[in-house]
DNA sequence: AGGTTGACGGTTG
DNA sequence: GCAACCGCCAACC
């Protein structure tokens, strides 16, 4: 699709990830077609939040919740995370386990090649 | 028209 | 692991 807008790019790629799987901001701002984007892709969630996208499958390159620990929609994600079968230790996924799309992630070190 | 904020991320110490 | 910066830039003051 030639005259897509941005948001409408990341709102498409967030639908994308499958069901047990995460994937972090930047990671659907490269996929968008956006790299170095990240924050728009959390403004666009934001501005969405309402849209019925699988919002809970976007974490922090870390894997941590981008939410504040303890807050009701921190508390949320984990819920349906665990129910698609994510294991989250503490305020964080094993990102490097359920990870979407490993062949994009950036993490520290990761595994050399 | 400027200043601040933020569901981010990488680098550096 | 943490914290201070910096780049990013749409959305809001």
């Amino acid at each position: 699709m030639p005259n897509t807008t941005p948001a409408q790019q990341i709102v498409a790629t967030i639908k994308l990830i499958p069901s047990g799987y995460v994937a972090s901001y930047g990671q659907i701002a490269d996929l968008a077609g956006l790299p170095g984007r990240a924050r728009l892709v959390g403004s666009v969630l934001k501005a969405n939040s309402q849209a019925g996208l699988p919002w809970h499958r976007v974490v922090r390159a870390s894997g941590s919740i981008a939410f504040a620990p303890g807050s009701e929609q921190a508390i949320e994600q984990r819920q349906r995370l665990q129910a698609e079968g994510v294991e989250i230790k503490g305020h964080k996924v094993q990102f490097t386990q359920y990870v979407w799309r490993p062949d994009l992630y950036t993490l520290l070190h990761k595994l050399q090649a």
